[in-house]
DNA sequence: GCCAACGTTGGC
DNA sequence: GCCAACGTTGGC
């Protein structure tokens, strides 16, 4: 199975790359998706190795801001299941898994960010789903050809 | 803060 | 199953 690469969404209010970064191992779990064709990419398509863009949203700018990978494919958001949590769910329980998550680890955050203006500007990203307007899914396909031209961006902003 | 786009809900 | 109402996302 080849490798597939996303674009994961956030906003930094709630959870940043430098929140990411902060976390053991640089690793956390993505949770709080709840829609359904966001679940069934974390539950079915999104597997190890797989590589992502961290995006975030509503943010100054808003753009990509570095790189993660998965290292644990799609397995139940038990945050769904904590009444006291963000993003709570009555209908999901054990038996009932009705939202996923995996587990993310940082490769590069940028030393600064690849805003959404640039990306809307630079060939070959003209199909792009971040660029499409009203494309609010948080968990997006990227298409390999799409993830080698942002890289050249991304080639004098990676730090380590 | 505005509002376009789009997902979800629920009455029928 | 239709679709109006409503809620949310997210760029600007």
């Amino acid at each position: 199975m080849p490798k597939k690469y996303w674009l994961f969404k956030s906003e930094p209010s709630s959870f940043s790359i430098d929140d990411l970064q902060k976390m053991p191992q640089q690793t956390e779990h993505w949770d709080g998706v709840r829609n359904y064709q966001a679940r069934n990419l974390l539950r079915d398509e999104i597997k190890n190795g797989d590589e992502l863009f961290f995006h975030h949203s509503s943010a100054k700018p808003t753009g990509i801001v570095g790189i993660c990978e998965i290292v644990k494919s799609g397995y139940p958001d038990f945050t769904a299941m904590d009444p006291n949590s963000d993003h709570p769910d009555p209908k999901m329980s054990e038996d009932n898994p009705i939202w996923f998550m995996v587990d993310v680890r940082l490769k590069h955050k940028f030393s600064d960010t690849i805003s959404l203006q640039t990306l809307k500007v630079t060939p070959g990203l003209e199909d792009m789903m971040v660029n499409r307007r009203g494309a609010r899914l948080s968990i997006q396909p990227v298409k390999p050809e799409e993830w080698n031209i942002v890289m050249k961006l991304a080639r004098s902003l990676i730090l380590k």
